[in-house]
RNA sequence: GGGGUUGUAGCUCAGAUGGUUAGAGUGCCUCGUUGACAUCGAGGAGGUCACAGAUUCGAGUUCUGUCAGCCCCACCA
């Protein structure tokens, strides 16, 4: 046994444990397992990804509920999978194909998604790998990706599904459009950032030369576009002159002056330019007022059909624009304004709306029971404040544009056909135009947003469209666990679509967690170079610190930092358990399994730290059903150090070392059974360093993730309900405490035995303090120990509720300084006196408060008043020497 | 313009349903290598719980307002 390693090296076997609880299937379940169903479906990372901080937290709490509730005895589901990807992992190709001088259009579709195929298979394993040196317990064996064959036939079914129920539907609109990354985006694709930009004032003159209307815009290029102006009706500047037709200066289009309330009047000169091919504002006033669309800007961002300005770049234009209308005198005035400008989630490009024809899905009808879910509590979002975040989103939804001018995802599944015209949109390829029997047929190009595949994730992973018996036992799954960034993209969709196709909620529980930071509050980032590599601490600590680190010190959605102290002081945690560890197993190499002890062998020391163990099962259990991860490790690191190896293990050691045999087995089999009932409890957020360690143990078999997780019923035999233990127990560790306190204050080596003399005020403290002064000698050097009446002349002391503990000292001792010493503590407890007797001398308190409170701050007084005495006492015994 | 969130020890954070003298990690100071662990042990310093009111016998905890920071949503050109 003692050939385990002075420090814990997670380096030497976390792989090996891996690889053998894979091997083992301990990962894999079946639909007709035993137990109550729980399933969890992991957000899928990119394909092509890698591994990153906020994975890593996100893994860690789903693997702490996972193995929680396998090692309870449910039928649990770990459903792992990766995500296609689109723009992100397109881009990545095509980024290959320039260095290889050429791109995809060159290439043909066919050829480039062969190109991209061939790099899923490259680096769509790095992820899942990643994943498991975390201690992921994915159930492998299912592992799936959004373009497999079962996902993309769920897409096909729901796409057609809902285009035949018309909630899907073709049409032009104005939408966002990406220049650089070549498609249209959804609305939420958009991230809106102030920048600091211009206002231009422009003199728009009237056609029949009486005059002009100044307006005002951020965006002077787009005036080649222009085809009307607008105001408010109410606006007494412009009333008279609405219906006026207008000439667009360098352009001379003649355009009318109109009314709109959605002009507010307070705002720049009060009159719009109205630009509705490349304005979603203007788009709309253009339909409500049938003026024309005229597009001035191209797909790629350059301009169109704009005369002397055709293939400039958007932001050149405006530069040109600017000189020839300061030179045509319509340039009014210039001034600084700051607006929200729309970028490309992806590339941060400038988002150019433009009008094109793209697909949308209806979410007025699709969002309703999504909200309704959430009131009706049949999906509960933890913590519960993002509901509101995700019922606002959804009450204000507009439809969603599912069409991607990209090759990689999933194609629409629509034919054209080329002699009739006609759309079809089918499940099955299409190959005869149902509407004039043609084979002239041309498929949809588009393909799909991979949000709408994702969407569909937590029912196409379990077999959708097939009735799969999986299907049957895991949907609605138990619980998702995410990130809060991705509630609308994700979330949101997953619910609206598990509600319309399988009539249920996805899961019924969201568990929302925040973002990992750098040291400095700051997102990690690729272009601040900021990101902590998760392999690379694995490397250096191990996964278990990693984990550690990653659940503590946090609360349910919010940010977390990430501090490398952090990581060490977890893996400080590791080290302590496993030093703790090999000091038993260096204890436990004769261990007799069959031996158990009667009550009479425990002694108090035993009997108080199985009732720790019982009060943290139940803490920790309570913890875990709340979500609360964070605290539930905490208490058990403070259960397993504080309790455990401080003052446990210390005490062990005297009856270890003795030659007491049947203390000797007692005191082993306390210490086998809450190491091993602490391993299970700690492994789900620990699950390498437990399993490694429990293996070792005496008569133990199997592994540690299909043990059960322990309760207060298997201790029951071992404790007791009353808190006479704890009392006793805090009496003496109280003692132990200021023994050590009143050695340090005397510079006596802590370590060192120093004469303690006790004088016992509470006659019913005696017998405890008798019969564990050895406690004290153990805990505290405090040898030898003597019952006395009365107070040593020559002694320091301090006063506890029931005792009076001196050191004797060898020489004089510097009176004054005792004096000082003592009178500071009484100013303590005098304060803390005074405070508990006014709340006593107040009336409303003794009517008001409940009886317990009151006897609690009545025992305080008195406990508080006997120690005054006694330090007065001593304080007078001290100045009369 | 709406909504959310944070403000507790030098730093990073815990403190659910209001009730002893507000805790931990880390950093700092003093002391300690006789064996589980120096990736450790013992002791210590350090907090007007952002501010102001309100409710209450009692508020770090509930409510209102103020200040400061962060985030999300939103079509003001």
């Amino acid at each position: 046994m003692s050939n385990i390693s002075k420090t814990y090296e997670p380096q030497q076997f976390e792989e090996e444990i891996y690889a053998a609880w894979e091997r083992d299937k301990n990962f894999h379940t079946t639909a007709d397992a035993a137990g109550e169903p729980y399933c969890i479906v992991i957000p899928p990372p990119n394909v092509t990804g890698q591994l990153h901080m906020g994975h890593a937290l996100d893994e860690t709490l789903q693997d702490i509920l996972i193995r929680w509730h396998r090692m309870k005895g449910d039928n649990t589901l770990w459903m792992p999978g990766t995500d296609h990807a689109g723009i992100a992992t397109q881009a990545k190709v095509e980024e290959q194909l320039r260095g290889e001088g050429t791109n995809r259009y060159e290439l043909g579709r066919e050829e480039f998604l062969k190109r991209v195929w061939k790099w899923k298979e490259t680096y769509g394993n790095r992820i899942s790998y990643q994943l498991r040196t975390l201690g992921s317990s994915c159930d492998w064996e299912r592992e799936r990706f959004t373009m497999d064959a079962g996902c993309s036939a769920a897409v096909r079914k729901v796409f057609v599904s809902l285009y035949n129920e018309g909630l899907i539907y073709r049409g032009t609109r104005i939408t966002n459009w990406c220049p650089k990354c070549n498609t249209a985006l959804s609305d939420i694709e958009v991230e809106h950032e102030p920048e600091q930009g211009h206002l231009w004032h422009l003199r728009y003159p009237f056609k029949d030369g009486s005059g002009y209307v100044v307006v005002a815009t951020t965006r002077p290029e787009t005036m080649l576009g222009d085809t009307g102006v607008a105001v408010h009706p109410d606006d007494e500047r412009y009333k008279h002159l609405v219906g006026k037709t207008l000439i667009l200066p360098l352009v001379n289009r003649e355009m009318p002056l109109f009314a709109d309330s959605y002009v507010d009047k307070e705002f720049g000169t009060g009159a719009v330019k109205v630009t509705p091919a490349h304005d979603p504002n203007d788009y709309e006033m253009g339909l409500r007022h049938n003026l024309e669309q005229v597009k001035v800007i191209s797909n790629e961002g350059k301009m169109i059909d704009a005369g002397k300005y055709t293939g400039l770049d958007r932001y050149e234009c405006r530069k040109q624009i600017i000189a020839d209308l300061e030179a045509g005198g319509y340039l009014v005035k210039v001034e600084n304004h700051e607006h929200a400008v729309g970028h490309c989630h992806r590339c941060h490009t400038t988002i150019e709306p433009l009008i094109s024809k793209q697909w949308f899905v209806k979410m007025e009808t699709l969002a309703a029971p999504a909200i309704e879910a959430v009131k009706s509590g049949a999906l509960q979002f933890v913590p519960g404040r993002f509901t509101k975040i995700y019922i606002n989103w959804l009450e204000n939804i507009r439809d969603w544009c599912i069409s991607r001018q990209l090759w990689w995802g999933h194609q629409i599944p629509a034919w054209y056909c080329n002699d009739c015209g006609e759309m079809t949109v089918s499940e099955e390829d299409v190959h005869k135009c149902p509407h004039c029997h043609s084979k002239n047929l041309r498929r949809e190009e588009d393909v799909l947003d991979t949000w709408f595949s994702s969407a569909l994730w937590p029912f196409s992973t379990l077999g959708y469209p097939e009735e799969t018996p999986e299907l049957k036992k895991f949907y609605p799954t138990s619980v998702l666990v995410t990130g809060y960034d991705i509630i609308f993209f994700w979330v949101s969709r997953m619910v609206m679509m598990g509600l319309k196709f399988r009539g249920e909620v996805p899961f019924r529980k969201v568990f929302i967690h925040g973002l990992v930071r750098d040291e400095l509050g700051r997102k990690m980032s690729k272009s601040l170079n900021n990101g902590v590599d998760p392999v690379e601490v694995i490397e250096k600590y191990g996964a278990d610190s990693l984990r550690f680190m990653l659940v503590t010190g946090n609360t349910p959605g919010n940010d977390l930092r990430f501090y490398w102290s952090r990581v060490e002081s977890a893996r400080n945690f590791a080290n302590k358990i496993w030093n703790a560890s090999r000091f038993l197993l260096m204890n436990l190499e004769d261990f007799d399994p069959t031996f158990k002890p009667t009550p009479d062998d425990l002694e108090l020391a035993d009997r108080w730290i199985f009732q720790k163990l019982a009060y943290r099962i139940e803490t920790v259990t309570d913890n875990l059903n709340r979500f609360e991860l964070g605290e539930a490790a905490r208490q058990l690191y403070e259960l397993i150090w504080f309790n455990f190896c401080d003052y446990y293990i210390e005490l062990a050691k005297t009856r270890l070392y003795g030659s007491d045999a049947r203390a000797k087995a007692t005191v082993r089999f306390v210490l086998a059974t809450v190491l091993e009932t602490v391993l299970r409890l700690l492994h789900p957020f620990m699950p390498f360093l437990t399993e490694i360690i429990r293996q070792k143990l005496p008569n133990v078999e199997g592994s540690i993730m299909l043990a059960k997780y322990p309760t207060r019923d298997e201790l029951a035999e071992l404790i007791t309900d009353d808190d006479s233990i704890d009392n006793a127990a805090d009496l003496i560790f109280n003692t132990v405490r200021t023994i050590r306190n009143l050695k340090s204050e005397l510079g006596i080596d802590s370590r060192k035995k120093a004469a303690v003399v006790l004088k016992v005020t509470h006659e019913q403290f005696k017998e405890v303090l008798q019969e564990n002064s050895s406690y004290l000698t153990t805990l505290a050097f405090a040898e030898p120990i003597t019952f006395a009446e009365e107070k040593p002349a020559h002694a320091i002391g301090a006063v506890l509720e029931g005792v009076e503990i001196y050191l004797l000292l060898e020489g004089l001792i510097d009176t004054e300084k005792e004096i000082a010493r003592l009178t500071k503590e009484l100013d303590k407890v005098r304060k803390g006196a005074a405070s508990t007797a006014g709340k006593l001398n107040n009336e409303r308190f003794l009517s008001k408060a409940p009886a317990e409170v009151v006897q609690l701050e009545r025992d305080k007084l008195v406990a508080a008043q006997e120690k005054i005495s006694s330090l007065e006492q001593r304080i007078k015994q001290l100045e009369n020497l």
